[in-house]
RNA sequence: GCCGCUGUGGUGGAAUGGUAGACACGUUGGACUUAAAAUCCAAUGGACCUCAAAAGUCCGUGCCGGUUCGAGUCCGGCCAGCGGUACCA
């Protein structure tokens, strides 16, 4: 007896799969409609792949092998998002260089890539570090450079003393370092930026025609945060300047009872009195030192000083106190705001906590209670002067009304705001692309782009400068170099760029790996793009996927690119959590706690792990089962123990990861590729369940026997017979249920209806070979290594090895409707809405509606409740249902 | 708080408004075996009725209400969990 042995068969097929580049795309041929299907390529991290990786990776493989097989021209490829801090991070540990390590990573990563048997091709990989293609990378940038997209700023970064370095948002925790948990403040530094806010309008607009998930597409709303409103000119009392606000309400301008401006506004300096200098100078110190975070969290009470200084209210021409509060932020609309306590909530608390006065402009509300917001409804109250009034109007045409008023008096304007900020786009890291740029006496140039790639040089030791500068600040003869132009001495930017600098435009270069007269060969591009279908990850929701947005924007209006947005249907996988446990909790007494009063006890709580034998099922949920309660010493028995049961994200220290390696070994690629589908929808998170690999690893098992029988050779079954009626069903049945499910990416369905095949094909005492071939295409996309070897198997092992004897390339059988029919129909008999009965008629007979009904009614079932009544209507669904309303 | 997603057996999950629980896991019983593993067969939402079976009855898709001959599915209002975001004027 021969069983199926993935250990044997699947290595063997991806050696022939790499060695005869059998996934090499043909991109001469232009005759075929091509499909670009793309992953979110990986950080190479020096813990290799985890079963998240293959996840996503499985069901763009899926698709790529479907649209091959449906004589699709398609573009697989994968590459490494290689730059980052882990690399940079190990190499201060340990003096490694950070490319000895990504290297290295890298090799992992392609080695377990291929062990799941993804169709890539294997000649376009891309890797960011790489300065072929970072070259690419330096000259996009100095693109955005000459489109003034790039300019330099003082910006506020993670500075940490303790450390002498700058720190990623993601390494500062509660203000304080990651690691070493020192003290971080904000301090200006000089940044680049890039200028992704004179997109926001066509990156908001562009959202629309995309195929994309809501979630995401209303993520990326929100993160640009467009409003609607208008810019006010407050005229400061005693100056000749004026203090401009932003708002989304100009109907309650006369409501303004006082203002407030950001600690860091311009205008502090202005407006404040002698009498109060100290203490704005304090408060502005205290402000400037706090995180951006304790300065941001809307919980905490309000904060602010007076100034001494007033300004006027355009509209009645009161003199209303000008304070600073650090809930005003400096980076918003102009860092100034009018307040308008009545209706506004923030406003409101701050009023009240420094008793400011609220007066009411529109009507509806209590605004003694709280702010009255609704900006509907609403009919403005109070608001009229000498040369205005708004009362009486609701809200919205209130607005109007006024921005028209203060536009004619010169005194504002209707305006746009958006919450997207510039992108700071500087680190101060060595594993990075260099900002290629050069300081001169008179001042910043870019470099030629003929001097690109700008690489890194080789260094010593990777710690920071201690500056907060990059440690390239510190390699004089690298810094120090000389103006290819003029000849003159100049100085070399020391920032890198950030992570995402890199997967910003990875999928263009995907097009055209070698392309040296641009980024992309157009005439590539043109055919190639957009992407068909991208999956990845939802924690790219934003930043990610808006970034890369903004740069093909760029690369179209600088006409490298021919769309105007990059991905065209994009779907995020859920994230696999780890196996569910089941936790017992007892206090430090080791006395039992309920899970509810363990999440607020205060002292130590312990965790006990249950294995799922020492639970049962009570209720609603689970409890320890009275052996289990025995064994960790529990005596009462009217006692009922109620027991946590839930999964977590896989984590190190939660030891509850699982590697892709260790499945592989054990159940081979194939179960590996089959559970993660089979666990459920793409896009839903769900938990990880080694039993769920063993069944799934059944169902290749009981495939193989169909085909393989003892002594190794195929079954004796199996021949060259003429279909069946049934089998011809049962084939046509799943090949419409694949087709539409991998269309649909319902991919966990489809593998049911192959299950549901291969139940009935194992009980067939004749095998049609015609059948069979048709079920090893249907099953390639998911299982390639057992679908070759099956296939090859079937074929009698005559056949050459090149791309032709490969299952990949056969063509996906078409259903036909003819075999679907089936020869008799089963009705559900309902009376009422309540199913009394079944009948099974012969198809002939099912379309029949008199003769249905009348055999329904002969149903004893059915009888005795239509005599409880009379039947008013009759419903009739041909081939389904039938339903007695009687009354 | 706001925005989004999700709530279905012991578990993962299936169900164009038409017999809820496909497929799989687990469990139970049986076959094979000296035995075990593997494999195969059968049962498996809960409760009731019954000596037992067949048949049948009631309840059941987070909760409350609505539309409909008929609702897991559509509509309105809640609740819970997860994710994002957070003083954005």
């Amino acid at each position: 007896m021969s069983e199926y042995n993935p250990s044997a068969i699947e290595p063997k097929w991806q050696n022939f799969w790499v060695e005869n580049k059998i996934f090499k795309t043909d991109d001469t041929d232009r005759s075929k409609p091509k499909f670009y299907i793309l992953d979110m390529f990986p950080y190479p991290s020096s813990s290799g792949l985890h079963v998240g990786h293959p996840e996503g990776y499985t069901a763009t493989d899926i698709v790529a092998r479907y649209k091959r097989l449906n004589g699709f021209n398609v573009l697989h490829p994968i590459g490494w998002d290689a730059f980052g801090l882990p690399a940079e991070q190990y190499a201060i540990k340990t003096g490694t260089h950070p490319r000895t390590t990504t290297q290295y990573n890298i090799s992992q990563f392609r080695r377990q890539l291929q062990a799941i048997g993804f169709s890539y091709d294997w000649d376009r990989e891309v890797d960011t570090t790489d300065p072929q293609y970072f070259k690419w990378t330096q000259w996009i940038f100095l693109q955005l450079y000459h489109q003034g997209l790039a300019y330099e700023a003082d910006k506020p970064v993670n500075w940490c003393p303790a450390l002498g370095t700058v720190l990623a948002n993601e390494e500062v925790i509660d203000g304080k370092s990651e690691v070493g948990g020192f003290p971080v403040i904000r301090k200006p530094m000089r940044q680049w930026m890039l200028k992704i806010t004179a997109y926001a309008e066509r990156l908001l607009e562009d959202l629309d025609g995309l195929d994309w998930p809501d979630s995401v597409k209303e993520m990326q709303k929100n993160w640009i945060g467009k409003s609607m409103g208008a810019e006010i000119k407050f005229q400061a009392v005693g100056s000749v300047k004026s203090i401009e606000v932003f708002t989304t309400r100009p109907d309650t301008l006369f409501g303004a009872t006082y203002m407030v401006l950001a600690p860091e506004h311009d205008m502090v300096d202005e407006l404040v009195t002698d009498e109060f200098r100290n203490a704005v100078e304090t408060y502005r110190q205290d402000a400037s030192t706090k995180s951006d975070q304790d300065r941001t969290d809307a919980r905490k009470k309000k904060t602010g000083v007076f100034t001494g200084g007033y300004a006027i209210n355009p509209a009645n021409g009161a003199k209303i106190p000008v304070w600073i509060a650090d809930y005003v932020l400096i980076n918003y609309g102009t860092g100034a705001i009018m307040a308008v306590p009545g209706h506004d909530e923030r406003d409101w608390e701050f009023a009240v906590a420094f008793n400011l006065p609220i007066v009411e402009v529109v009507s509806g509300g209590d605004i003694l209670k709280a702010a009255y917001t609704d900006n509907e409804n609403g009919i403005i109250v109070n608001s009229t002067s000498d040369s205005i009034s708004i009362d009486g109007l609701k809200v919205p045409e209130a607005k109007k009304v006024i921005t028209r008023w203060l536009e004619e008096q010169n005194l504002g304007i209707g305006t746009v705001n958006y919450k997207l900020r510039d992108w700071l786009f500087s680190r101060q890291r060595y594993w990075g692309e260099p900002i290629p740029v050069i300081r001169t006496k008179n001042g910043v140039k870019p470099i030629s782009e003929s001097l690109l790639p700008l690489e890194l040089p080789d260094v010593e030791k990777f710690e920071p400068s201690g500056t907060g500068e990059s440690p390239l600040a510190v390699i004089d003869e690298w810094v120090n170099t000389i103006d290819q132009e003029t000849g003159e001495p100049a100085m070399r930017e020391t920032n890198t760029m950030p992570q995402w600098a890199g997967s910003c435009w990875y999928y263009l270069r995907y097009i055209s790996p070698n392309y040296e007269l641009g980024p992309v060969d157009p005439e590539k591009e043109k055919y190639w793009m957009p992407v068909d279908m991208y999956v990845g990850g939802a924690e790219h929701a934003v930043l990610h996927l808006l970034y890369a947005r903004f740069w093909h924007k760029v690369l179209y209006d600088i006409g490298v690119v021919s769309t105007k947005e990059p991905f065209q249907r994009l779907v995020n996988q859920g994230m696999i959590l780890g196996e569910m446990e089941y936790t017992l909790f007892t206090d430090e007494s080791g006395a039992y706690i309920s899970p509810d009063a363990a999440e607020v006890a205060d002292g130590e709580i312990v965790r006990v792990k249950l294995s799922d034998d020492e639970i049962e099922k009570s209720g609603f949920g689970f409890k320890l089962s009275g052996a289990a309660a025995k064994k960790y010493g529990f005596s009462d028995s009217n006692m009922e123990y109620i027991i946590e049961a839930r999964s977590y994200k896989m984590s190190k220290s939660r030891g509850n990861v699982i590697n892709p390696d260790d499945v592989i070994t054990e159940y081979g690629a194939d179960s590996l590729r089959l559970y993660e589908m089979f666990m459920g929808p793409l896009e839903q998170v769900k938990p990880w369940s080694m039993r769920g690999v063993e069944g799934v690893s059944r169902f290749l098992k009981r495939t193989w026997r169909v085909f393989v029988g003892e002594n190794d050779v195929l079954n004796t079954e199996i021949g060259d017979y003429e279909p069946s009626k049934a089998q011809l069903k049962v084939l046509h049945e799943t090949i419409k249920k694949v087709t539409d499910d991998i269309e649909g990416g319902r991919y966990n369905t489809a593998i049911s209806q192959l299950m549901i095949f291969n139940n009935e094909a194992i009980k067939w005492d004749q095998r049609p070979k015609s059948i069979l071939k048709e079920f090893l295409i249907l099953l390639s996309p998911f299982a390639p290594h057992i679908a070759e070897e099956l296939w090859e198997r079937l074929q009698g092992n005559t056949v050459s090895k090149d791309i032709t004897s490969s299952v990949a390339y056969t063509s996906w059988p078409q259903f036909d409707e003819k075999y679907l029919v089936a020869e008799s129909f089963t009705y559900a008999i309902q009376v009422n809405g309540k199913v009394r009965g079944t009948l099974q008629l012969s198809a002939s007979d099912a379309d029949d509606k008199s003769l249905v009904l009348e055999q329904a009614k002969k149903d004893p079932t059915v009888a005795k409740y239509l005599a409880e009544g009379t039947v008013v209507k009759e419903i009739f669904v041909p081939r389904k249902i039938i339903n007695f309303v009687v009354k």
